[in-house]
DNA sequence: ATTTATTTTTAGACAAGACTAAATTAAGTA
DNA sequence: TACTTAATTTAGTCTTGTCTAAAAATAAAT
């Protein structure tokens, strides 16, 4: 029983990953979000969701939208795997910035060797989470649960930990860094402005008014 | 004065690695000699050729084969230096063995940061050679100077360090890990057959008999 | 319920990078 | 030198993955 070795392009698994990334509920994604995600064309969009059908890595109907299917999801989770994993190499060991990661692990997610990325797992100590505090999907495709809310719904004087971020982009975790915020720092809400629903929140004993849309991109933990 | 992004498309850099490898002397590289080794047919190399000359990488006159420009050398050792990065960081890191990593460094060398590279060599502690003991460029496209010579060359009753191979097929590399020769072995070569130029070497008090190819493409050191 | 607006698909074009087959050039030989 | 052979290039085709523009389907709105 060996394996049947199954090539695919860079494309096909950039797709993947879209949909993978935009699938929320049970609903499938629209050609239009997914044009949108990878900032391209829809009709360059339908061509490539009619192939992914072919190979049976989605289900897809003509003007319906597009939804993984099992096969499908196992290859966008593991392409999630090496990227992160691949990011946790680039932090850890290399000593990169949070922000400046992304860019080089999506080329590295296209690497195609199932040993080489068991063996960066294990050289990295099975890590169950990436710099940015995403999970970090098994051999499997299994990815281990985690109970984090965003730091807007915390309550006024009560203290969170940041278990992770909810945006990738640069400028975001750079503003991140600039107000001390970090994976593992304590952060206490002092006070929520009505108005505006900025917070005012204390790291470190100092005091920062951080925006409603920041404090919905910073994950706090819920339980253990 | 900020450095101009070239965009290199994989194949570009794999015609322009070909070349620089299969350069010997001065004379141009042939369409043929590059199709060969490339696995490709000689009409694809000539379009290539031409596109390549196009951007400065290489001199290239119709049916006068080609040779790098120094911007097209730069490149290729750049390829290189990624290469041998990559498999140095697979077998010291990883662990993996001498003849399994080729072809994922193949992928890795086409990975587009230099920051990564960089990073990389410093985290391998600058490394002088890869896991085949070939130089690594460094990064200004330097190659650390290696004295070394066949081990057919090796008079009998001569003692020889090994130092490199000049072939990297897992074959023959499997080879040689079963006659317990990797690099740093000391052989000593104590007859040489005029028949067929085959040797009877020997190896940790252990006699072994090398064909001729073998031992053309085992390297030896001549001084330190 | 019909019209209008938006989304999606189709059709056709293009660039990159490979191929085959035919034509051309260079090299070797009688 | 003329002829034959081998190497190289040209011409035209194919596939992948993108695009634009037009057509068709769906969704929204009066």
């Amino acid at each position: 029983m060996h394996e049947t070795r199954i090539m695919r392009s860079r494309s096909e698994e950039d797709y993947l990953k879209a949909i993978y990334s935009l699938w929320k509920n049970d609903e499938p994604i629209s050609t239009t979000d997914i044009a949108n995600y990878l900032n391209m064309k829809a009709s360059s969009v339908t061509d490539m969701l009619q192939k992914l059908s072919d190979k049976g890595w989605i289900n897809y109907k003509k003007y319906k939208g597009a939804n993984l299917t099992d096969e499908g999801k196992k290859i966008a989770l593991s392409i999630i795997r090496k990227h992160r994993l691949w990011e946790t190499f680039l932090v850890s060991n290399l000593h990169f910035k949070w922000d400046e990661v992304h860019e080089i692990a999506e080329q590295l997610e296209h690497i195609d060797s199932a040993e080489l990325i068991n063996r960066l797992d294990n050289y990295l100590g099975n890590p169950m989470y990436d710099p940015h505090g995403d999970p970090i999907p098994n051999k499997e495709g299994k990815i281990p649960k985690s109970f984090s809310t965003p730091l807007i719904e915390l309550p006024v004087n009560k203290i969170g930990k940041v278990v992770g971020v909810s945006s990738d982009t640069p400028s975001f975790l750079q503003y991140l860094d600039k107000i001390n915020i970090q994976l593992g720092s304590t952060i206490k809400v002092k006070d929520k402005i009505e108005f505006d629903q900025s917070l005012e929140i204390i790291i470190n004993d100092k005091n920062y008014q951080i925006s409603a849309t920041v404090a919905k991109n910073i994950l706090i933990n819920t339980k253990q």
